[in-house]
DNA sequence: TGTACATCAGTGAACGCGCGTTCACTGATGTAC
DNA sequence: TGTACATCAGTGAACGCGCGTTCACTGATGTAC
């Protein structure tokens, strides 16, 4: 044989997956039904519940996807290991290119972070709250900022997130084009120069 | 008679109004069904062409109707005259009030620019920009940046709606917790002088 | 003021359609001996 | 290696239901004279 049950099964599952991202792309989980993606993956409806018991259920294996492509990004900026004042660009860098790649993905977030069914709506807020902890770590090893309060570290990197995820929704909200984009970018950069200049200017006057 | 014809007209669109707004609360308008709509509202079905054309239609009367709080919640902030110091504090103040009040506005301007029909994404997001632009004005009347470049001005409004666009979304999906609640407005205060802080002092170093 | 007609918000029956879910099934793949 | 049985991804018919939209209608409100 050439393929084994097992890695059919795995092969639809993933069809299953895609599909349910391209359909609910330009509305949302909450307005997908079994019988599109069904239709779309070419597998009667009722199979669709050998892989998921509802689109609920496929809607938060989306979530955790989503993620999976999310830390990967984050993962990139941690090893990127670029000159102190280089790691803006560098970053912003990363994050367009992983936007870019998973496009989908990071769609899927931002949308259904506010529109998804609320179990989903839940996890995906307690995983951008585990990405702004992450992120405080991080910051706490930047030089400067050895004498910080873990309260201010927590808020700069709430800030931040929500630069950058208004960032990413941007880039994903623009149509293709790259003149646009280039301008998104450059204003993230700027951006984030003036959140962190602050961040150092405010903290010293404390 | 008691009522005009035109005003009974009146009060059931602003019932259908009411009833979508909250129909949709746990989901999106895309979710949203012409005959729920007409149920909740006491009509039969068909009557709801007599107001909208579409559920499409019915969601840019929202947009309209979600802007016109949040442009009033603008003008409250501009007719604030708090002394400068306490500009952020009193801003802020105004900000939660309102989103309180409107709670389901607002929760429909930022659930619906990434998941409703294009029509509306494409609406919020105009007014979203014209709010960012008004920003960018106020921004040039105060002291300290009058030596700006409308880019620069560009920028940090920019940031400065994200961040509070931010805040709103986080009152709105915070349940009814007074604690929770007092802690996302404590932070949305400290971002806010971490930025103004930041913009001036980055602006100083060109 | 009274009458005759126009307007139009809301009615109710009917339509074809896609929905989620049930159920008994098929037949290829996998396993035990 | 060959056979008998188990597993299980996918099938296909059927169900009752809510959907958007059509159409001809009703009857209270509004207007012209």
């Amino acid at each position: 044989m050439s393929e084994t049950r097992g890695e059919r099964k795995e092969r639809t599952r993933r069809a299953i997956l895609d599909a349910a991202l391209s359909l609910c792309e330009d509305s949302s989980l909450v307005a997908l039904s079994l019988r599109q993606v069904a239709k779309e993956v070419g597998i009667v409806p009722t199979a669709f519940y050998r892989h998921f018991e509802s689109i609920e259920a496929l809607g938060l294996a989306l979530v955790d996807e989503s993620f999976v492509s999310l830390r990967a990004m984050l993962l990139d900026v941690r090893r990127s290991n670029a000159a102190f004042d280089e790691t803006i660009d560098s970053s912003i860098g990363i994050l367009v290119d992983h936007v870019r790649r998973q496009r989908q993905h990071f769609q899927f977030i931002v949308r259904e972070r506010d529109a998804g069914p609320l179990s989903v709506r839940t996890a995906i807020n307690r995983e951008i709250e585990l990405c702004q902890q992450e992120l405080a770590t991080d910051l706490a090893r930047l030089p400067g900022t050895a004498d910080w309060s873990p309260e201010d570290l927590r808020i700069l990197s709430a800030l931040i997130v929500t630069a950058m995820v208004a960032t990413a929704e941007a880039i994903v909200r623009s149509p293709d084009r790259p003149d646009v984009e280039k301008q998104i970018v450059e204003d993230a950069r700027v951006q984030l120069r003036m959140v962190l200049i602050g961040a150092l200017n405010w903290r010293s006057r404390r």
